[in-house]
DNA sequence: CAAACAAATTGGTCAGACCAACAAAAGGAA
DNA sequence: TTCCTTTTGTTGGTCTGACCAATTTGTTTG
């Protein structure tokens, strides 16, 4: 019975998926092919278990990965009911996962939003985050891992813009940054140089001057492309 | 044993935790105190079990929900490891289910990033992709949801940008729009209005010019603005 | 008819078992 | 000794079956 695969399994590079990867694929397929609709409720775990013929600890590994991609809402008692048929997250994760992120993209991405976050911060900071971004500033960068501060200045900035989806980009982009594991190698004066941007940022964004702060932000993103990509 | 609570449930409102979610934040809190590091070995999930006073069901749901996190990363005869202490996706989901979004705010978002898409697509955008977008031009809108074509054509560029922090973006803005239920209503000779700008865009993107495919994606995006926000 | 109660449904959790992949230790051949 | 094979133990993956708890639904009762 508890033969290996339900899936077919054609091409021979592929790996062997999960079983509970596999019950994820088949109601995901459910969900594009509109055997289910948005609104609709799940058969019951035990159903599906059934009908799989798996067990239900897999049914209900299978269920909480797609409740954690926000596709699934499970309410006990009651049922497991579709919220969206499509998940918030696959193409970034998959993009991470196969390394096919690149430091030229990650930097490309962060010029397009990077100015106008700077510019909506300028707009809706408060006074608690600005006196957070100050407080990174102050902060002295560690020795082993100094970019990690200036990270953390762009994020804090993009928390201050008000707007949940900027905040998510950066956050996105940062996480690939780490993925890179590509350590930008910066010299001292050059980020003596970076770190006075970083105040002439800070102050436009305190002074609610929107277009000198993405003035500012575009800049300093230009300095340091230049410096990640310099053939010097 | 099987008592309620070990989270310390203090606030009255608060809705009690599932077991594994009150795992999912104590091994949350084990990686920022720094208890655990990125590219440590978590402990079995017995000995987990057994700390944690609860069932290894209990343990393998939280570290399936950690994993879709892209927290933790499992190798099967080997032992389950931290790839990340941060996870992709938090910020989104919270204003996404807190309906903290607004239709502002992704308009926003999308006057920002859109027409550095476009500007990518020309230069990146296979003629896979191309024909894709194409296929997408060609459909006839549905009745009931028009602008459900109109996502799916903006999408098909992210898609063709070649970068995937974009595509990723845009796919979260996608998932914005969707949540706010917000249908925008659009008068006949608007979307005419709109479809002509469709394929002006498409033309700049096949032809491969860059700058004009960035200039006609926000002439675009600004009519959609004002479509949306008119006050007349 | 409405409120109170009982039963069925369904997700949440637990316990213990066995399988399969992997790594380290043990053993043997050169 | 050195290298390869074998064995063994650890660990994630899956199954089974049970019971708990929230919710809905149907029934009884005032």
């Amino acid at each position: 019975m508890n033969k290996v695969s339900f899936a077919a399994d054609s091409a021979p590079t592929q790996k062997q998926l999960k079983i509970y990867e596999q019950v994820v694929l088949r109601i995901q397929e459910m969900l594009h092919t509109g055997t289910i609709n948005v609104g609709d409720k799940l058969p019951p775990e035990r159903d599906l278990a059934a009908t799989f013929q798996v067990s239900r600890s897999s049914i209900r590994e299978a269920i909480r990965s797609l409740q954690e991609k926000g596709i699934v809402e499970s309410r006990r008692g009651n049922g497991t009911f579709v919220v969206s048929t499509t998940s918030i997250i696959e193409p970034l994760a998959e993009a991470v996962t196969e390394q096919r992120i690149y430091l030229l993209q990650i930097m490309e991405f962060r010029q397009a939003i990077e100015p106008a976050i700077a510019g909506l911060a300028a707009r809706n900071a408060t006074p608690e985050q600005l006196e957070a971004i100050a407080a990174i500033m102050k902060e002295k960068a560690p020795e082993d891992k100094p970019w990690e501060k200036d990270i953390r200045f762009h994020c804090a900035i993009a928390k201050a813009s008000g707007n949940p989806l900027f905040e998510q980009a950066l956050v996105n982009a940062k996480a690939a940054l780490e993925e890179t594991r590509q350590e930008p190698l910066q010299s001292p004066e050059r980020r003596e140089q970076s770190c006075s941007m970083h105040k002439e940022i800070y102050n436009a964004i305190a002074a609610g001057n929107e277009a000198l702060a993405e003035r500012c932000m575009h800049k300093h993103l230009k300095l340091v492309h230049s410096m990640l990509f310099s053939t010097e």
